[in-house]
RNA sequence: GGGCCCGUAGCUUAGACUGGCUGGAGCGCCCGGCUGAUAACCGGGAGGUCAAGAGUUCAAAUCUCUUCGGGCCCA
């Protein structure tokens, strides 16, 4: 049966009243359960970080996934949908130290790492119940009730099972190395981690004075902090260098430099002349040695061959001095060249960056505030050659903000080096969607991939499940069955810092106590192994083998150095695979001008807001339509309306539909294509035809991923070919009241019918709402249109033939519309003929049609030829195959029809002004001029019938509820209507 | 400096892979019309060096190269 849908689109109302009900009835589990024993499909959420509110972006992300999964299901597919949620980490360490008012970790140790770690995870989760209110409010279905989250234990067991398996296959190796630090966390950071923007530092040249012969090396900085760990100047082998003098009338110093450097090295220290005194190759300078910027005692740094003298390097760049101040414990270059040389990493700074004993001039004092003290003592040994400021690019932590630092620390690396070639097969294996985003983007990221630093110096992450020995002795825990051989284990303890720390292990080579490393691991290694992890590996294997590996995974163009990669590396380490199938890249939504939104911009536009206005099924709408997936999104404020426009317009042919089959008792269950076949006009062919075309292509779309084009092929066949088209057709046919017509009518129904529900079906992965609603209006045989089988199409019923004939006839209806504008004639006044002139095959298209053209372009007498039409004073215009004739000669029988269709006009916007019902029946009174009221004389029964009045008199002083005066093409015309009873 | 993506009307964009009729639409603006599903819609108008240049070709928004500009990532 069929109910009449409420008038107005309101979006947020419908939408909430299908949530509702889909809440009430468990509609979303019962759609799962209706595909159990379909074939399995193993989608992976990207587990977005709890932040607690969600962005655009995020909610891009979902509708891609909502929609792609809503047509998996449909295609009978039994998906997997469990969706995820990354809750470890810095983001929320840093906030809950704001919340609780701790600023170091001193400060949290004092307040303690159970209460800190406690009150993150009771934070994390109301993060996360927070945001699961908002996706559902997006409308999307997947498995809110249990999804898999990164603190849980068994996430915890499978990443240690992960480690374990590197640490078996000899990937999993502690080492020292500079790597980017947070002075502020105290911790190593990962790549991943560090946020650039530019920022002004220093910029000097300093001299280190040789110890033999006359004259300074030249190097330039933009660290000065960093010199107190000078251990070395490198060159590059093959440049040219020389020992310059340079002289400023009295003022002269001899430098060592990059010969084509002179000029510029000479101005920046304020000098006017240069003199070349000695030229040599970088090679050439190896050895030499110099007096390094400041003492430091030996106590803290060895003493070797190479200290304080010149190295060759070949990253030193043909820039400023060509000489690189090289300090080991302080820059990843400088490490390895230093390693080479046999150099120590020394390294003056603590985890908080500031510096040691090691260097008493300024113990204690924050590097990044240093720059200031350390050039004021370089001035006074006159070694500050050149000083200014400059602008760059610097490393920032991504939480806190602050300046990052290197360091040379002992970290835990996952050896991704010795992997690359497998994850590089993996790539190419992949299917990546768009291509580019493998074949060169992913492609690239791995071929330059470093080694992977995994430990991080924090509380709240999955702890490392490393024990080690004073006597050497390492032991990674891969399982809890293992962890209960431990000391101090208790059966279902939480596995987090501090609780892990107590459990302790015997040693099994000298008997001694094994502690835990303190570490805890880097979160991109949790969500690195969120495929198996969610799937409760290692304990649950029956999981594993029915649902490994994930088919498809999606996420933004970011994740090319995130997720898409931590999950090869882990992939590969665990499985010797990538953990994936297919990865589709998506772009972000940025501003309306195309920049990044963020807080401090103050331009972030908030999804739940437009939800609330106009509704999620709109935003979805949009966010899909706007662009290629891939390509980023300027997201415009009209963005969502247009995107309403589309639905509203679907809304108003289901209501139009609605109303009409509701008040004649339309069973669409009682009629087939079968049965109607013989009753069905050739516009109904046309219109089916469409409709298998609209569902044809929504479908190669989908498959292709390319959901921009499949909102298109939505939007364009809702607006051109049923709004604006097939309803302006059907509408005389959905009026009438004859008893002859009830088949014809039928088959109007029937069509447009077929044509709202191919397109609810159609329309339901991206907008579940509106489909849902009009689906259970328009007699759906399941409970929810979510449960429907992806529609298939018929290509037997595409008919490009009438599709051709439709297209010359909206032409000429276009045309003649034109011509009628040109000329001053109204649509409501008919045309007294039309003559189309063209091939026999051209003429026949039109031929068969020629009743659409009749009623549409408002024509008395169509007529088709070969030739031009002897009759003159007609207006010819070509059609492209082509012309139309088109005689605009006003007849006496013309004015009478055209005056009616303007009263019944006049009279039926009196009857919407006064919110009749389309069912009511009227009283009609008229006065009009006199030549007038006889022009229309013939017409009255019509239009009494037209606008159902069942008396129609002209009278020189109308009544009514309502009267009104009107202008009609300048005749004055008064009309009173009243209510029949 | 390297990799990738992008540049079409005031704004947002289709078309590009596979070269081909007059580069299509939406928003906004101006004029007119239509409307018993439509707070909608239709027609007309103004608005384009398809970022610039060169090349290939009978033919280039589309293919190639160079340059410029924007974005992301890396160094």
């Amino acid at each position: 049966m069929i109910k009449q849908v409420r008038a107005d689109y309101n979006a947020p109302a419908i939408e909430k009243g299908v949530q509702d009900s889909w809440d009430k009835n468990d509609t979303y589990e019962k759609t799962r359960a209706f595909r159990s024993e379909g074939e399995d499909f193993y989608f992976l959420d990207g587990p977005p970080y709890t932040t607690g509110s969600i962005h655009l972006g995020t909610a891009m992300n979902k509708t891609i996934k909502d929609t792609l999964i809503r047509f998996w299901r449909m295609k009978g597919y039994n998906v997997r949908d469990q969706p995820g949620f990354d809750m470890h980490g810095l983001p929320i360490e840093v906030q809950v130290e704001k919340k609780i008012g701790v600023r170091s970790k001193r400060e949290i140790e004092e307040f303690g790492i159970d209460n800190f770690v406690t009150t993150c995870k009771n934070f994390a989760q109301e993060l996360r119940a927070s945001m699961t209110e908002q996706f559902k409010r997006l409308g999307v279905w997947m498995d809110w009730k249990d999804p898999y989250q990164t603190l849980k234990p068994s996430y915890i067991e499978a990443a240690w099972w992960t480690l374990s398996k590197a640490y078996d296959k000899n990937l999993l190796v502690s080492d020292s190395r500079v790597l980017t630090w947070c002075p502020r966390c105290e911790t190593a950071l990962a790549e991943a981690e560090i946020e650039y923007w530019d920022e002004k530092d220093p910029s000097v040249m300093v001299e280190f004075p040789l110890v033999k012969g006359e004259g300074s090396l030249l190097i330039w900085t933009t660290t000065p902090w960093t010199l107190p760990s000078n251990m070395a100047v490198a060159a590059h082998p093959d440049f040219d260098y020389a020992k310059i003098r340079m002289k400023d009338g009295e003022r002269s110093k001899t430098v060592i430099i990059l010969e084509s450097q002179a000029e510029h090295v000479a101005s920046k220290g304020g000098f006017s002349e240069t003199e070349v005194l000695e030229r040599m190759k970088g090679k050439d300078l190896e050895g030499l040695e110099y007096v390094p910027p400041f003492d430091i005692d030996d106590r803290y740094r060895r003493k070797t061959e190479w200290r304080h003298k010149v190295l060759l390097a070949d990253y030193v760049e043909k820039d400023n001095t060509g000489l690189v101040h090289t300090a080991p414990g302080f820059g990843p270059d400088d490490y390895e060249t230093g390693k080479k040389y046999g150099l120590d990493p020394f390294c003056p700074v603590n985890e908080a960056g500031r510096f040691t004993e090691a260097f008493p001039l300024l113990a204690g004092k924050k590097v990044k505030t240093a720059d200031p003290d350390i050039l004021k003592h370089l001035e006074e040994k006159g070694m500050l050659f050149a000083s200014e400021k400059t602008q760059h690019r610097y490393g920032h932590c991504w939480r806190c903000k602050s300046p990052i630092i290197y360091r040379n620390t002992k970290q835990w690396f996952l050896k991704v080096t010795d992997i690359k070639d497998k994850m590089l097969a993996e790539v190419d294996r992949v299917k990546w969607v768009p291509d580019w985003a493998g074949t060169s983007r992913e492609r690239n990221w791995v071929e330059g991939a470093r080694d992977w630093c995994v430990s991080r110096q924090r509380y709240w992450g999955i702890p490392m499940p490393v024990w080690t020995c004073a006597c050497g002795e390492k032991r990674v825990v891969g399982t809890y069955e293992e962890l209960r051989e431990g000391d101090g284990y208790t059966e279902g303890m939480d596995t987090h810092r501090p609780w892990i720390d107590g459990v302790t292990f015997e040693c099994p080579r000298c008997g001694g106590e094994m502690h835990r490393v303190q570490d805890v691991l880097d979160v991109w290694f949790d969500s690195g192994v969120a495929g198996w992890a969610d799937l409760g590996w290692p304990s649950d294997r029956e999981q594993f083998e029915k649902w490994w590996p994930a088919r498809f995974i999606v996420e933004a163009h970011d994740q090319t150095r995130g997720w898409f990669y931590s999950q090869l590396a882990a992939g590969v380490i665990s499985f010797d695979r990538a953990p994936y199938d297919e990865v589709m890249m998506h772009g972000w939504v940025l501003d309306p001008k195309g920049q990044k939104m963020s807080k401090s911009k103050g331009n972030v536009i908030d999804p739940i807001e437009i939800i609330e206005q106009t509704g999620a099924d709109s935003l979805r709408f949009y966010v899909l339509r706007a662009n290629a997936p891939w390509d980023d999104t300027a997201f415009q404020k009209d963005g969502p309306k247009n995107g309403r426009k589309v639905l509203n317009t679907y809304w108003n042919v289901v209501n139009f539909a609605s109303t009409y089959m509701n008040i004649d008792g339309y069973d669409p269950d009682a009629h087939t294509l079968d049965s109607m076949r013989d009753s069905l006009r050739d516009e109904d062919l046309w219109m089916i035809s469409r409709t298998e075309k609209m569902k044809r292509d929504a479908t190669a779309h989908l498959e292709g991923r390319e959901l921009h084009k499949l909102t298109r092929v939505l939007e364009e066949y809702i607006l051109e070919d049923l709004s604006r088209w097939y309803v302006r057709l059907v509408r005389d046919r959905t009026w009438s009241e004859d008893e002859d017509s009830v088949k014809d009518k039928n088959a109007s129904y029937f069509t447009l019918h077929y044509a709202i529900m191919s397109t609810a079906l159609t329309l339901a992965p991206v907008c579940p709402h509106i489909a849902e609603e009009v689906y259970l209006h328009m007699g759906g045989g399941l409970e929810s249109v979510h449960m429907e089988d992806w529609p298939s199409w018929d290509e037997g019923l595409i008919r490009d033939d009438l599709e051709y004939s439709m297209k010359l006839i909206q032409d000429i209806v276009e045309i003649i519309a034109a011509e009628r504008q040109k000329m001053g004639s109204k649509l409501r006044w008919p045309l007294k003929s039309v003559t189309i002139r063209g091939e026999k095959g051209t003429v026949d298209a039109v031929g068969v049609f020629g009743a659409v053209l009749a009623q549409q372009g408002n024509i008395k007498s169509i007529e088709y030829s070969g030739e031009a039409p002897g009759k003159e004073n007609l207006v010819a215009v070509s059609f492209g195959p082509g012309d139309v004739f088109v005689d605009f000669e006003v007849t006496p029988e013309i004015e009478s029809e055209g005056y009616a269709r303007e009263l019944i006009r006049r009279i039926q916007q009196m009857r919407k002004d006064m919110k009749l019902d389309v069912e009511d029946y009227i009283y009609c009174e008229i006065k009009a001029e006199e030549d007038l009221e006889r022009s229309v004389s013939s017409w009255t029964e019509h239009i009494a019938r037209e606008v159902r009045s069942k008396k129609l008199a002209f009278t020189d002083s109308p009544d009514g509820e309502s009267v009104k005066t009107w202008d009609v093409s300048g005749k004055e015309i008064v009309i009173g209507i009243s209510i029949s009873v």
